[in-house]
DNA sequence: ACCTGAACACCGTTCAAGT
DNA sequence: ACCTGAACACCGTTCAAGT
């Protein structure tokens, strides 16, 4: 029969331990997010997570990867569904805000500043790059519009993720008061900003 | 001689409170902010605080009250040094963007989603109401331009609040991988992307 | 190689007690 | 009215010890 009994504890405590931070991030609050509880849930003592993470910040370093691959995965989607360039840079943006209201706790971990030296941490920066690719892709595509603005890319590039991410950070922190009562109103306001950027930009 | 003794202690140990706690935002991170800190740096037990704030939450709303009036503080005076009225909102965002670039801990704290329930604290909704307030005027007087969008003014406005917010986080948290080599090289492409954007949309 | 237990220095918060 | 001290339930982290 082979059973393989745990051996010690799992084998497998590292990933154990991310796809419960995963749980936390997709269901409560950054301050959920413990080791200590971690370790709660997985049945093990407090000290366990430490052999597979030097401190706090390498779990997050994890998380913050794991985040772009979800965000990535949603913005490639949503580029999908389009040819037309100025469309595809509009499905982006509202991909983007999409997957920060479906995982708050996730965005504000990856874009909060939890890092203090983030240049340290090179697989993350490689992984973040392909987002910013992806999002300079789409940008350059509609730069070859006859109407795109004398402009470097990369400002233009910088221009649109901020709107975005601005309105993203903006909308999920209830900051803005005017009165959007649901969350399908709010989607529709991003709409008609993002759609009002790129009409302004491209002149379409 | 009429010497005013400290009575039992201080007598206002709310107000040295919080002017220690923005000390800590000024010097330090959101994760040096406690109440036992606090009351350490005031001479005073742990638990004196409770006198002066029924929880955490509630010295965190007076932060973000303060904060409110010293970032608005910023952008009106930057919006006075000018007539036109397309300049005045650049300036505006310009503003916004030395405040969070000066006061990182105090700019997080007032954006980065501290509150659960912010409609709870009317006082501060009030105060963040004047600062819309700002940018709605700003923008009302850009629309009465000729080459002005047709649009909501309340969208208009969104969309820029949204992107001088979404550049001054991912700038804040550098998030961006361009190399931006100092904090000059950052303002320029602030002043850059700000400028683009309001000449997109009002053709100036 | 991987995990535990005790320990240290922190948190927020409550509650009875002191002046 | 304002403050203290002890206590409880949490953190992150270290270190010696166990399997």
């Amino acid at each position: 029969m082979n059973i393989k009994k745990s051996t010690y504890h799992h084998g497998n405590l590292r990933e154990v331990l991310i796809s419960s931070a995963l749980e936390i991030l997709k269901e409560g609050t950054l301050q959920d997010l413990s080791l200590r509880a971690l370790a709660r849930k997985a049945g093990v003592s407090q000290t366990a997570p430490y052999r597979h993470f030097e401190d706090k910040e390498a779990l997050i370093v994890v998380l913050m990867q794991e985040g772009s691959y979800l965000l990535q995965e949603n913005m490639l989607a949503a580029s999908e569904s389009t040819k037309d360039p100025v469309e595809k840079l509009i499905n982006l943006g509202i991909s983007y805000y999409d997957f920060a209201e479906a995982n708050p706790a996730h965005f504000r971990l990856m874009f909060g500043g939890s890092l203090e030296n983030k240049e340290k941490y090179t697989d993350l920066v490689e992984i973040e790059h392909k987002g910013y690719e992806i999002v300079q892709d789409a940008v350059g595509e509609c730069m070859k519009l006859p109407d795109a603005p004398d402009m470097p890319p990369e400002i233009v590039r910088l221009a649109c993720w901020s709107l975005v991410h601005g309105l993203a950070n903006l909308l999920l922190n209830n900051v803005t008061n005017d009165d959007i009562p649901n969350d399908e109103a709010k989607r529709a306001v991003v709409c008609e900003v993002i759609s009002l950027y790129t009409k302004s930009l491209f002149n379409k």
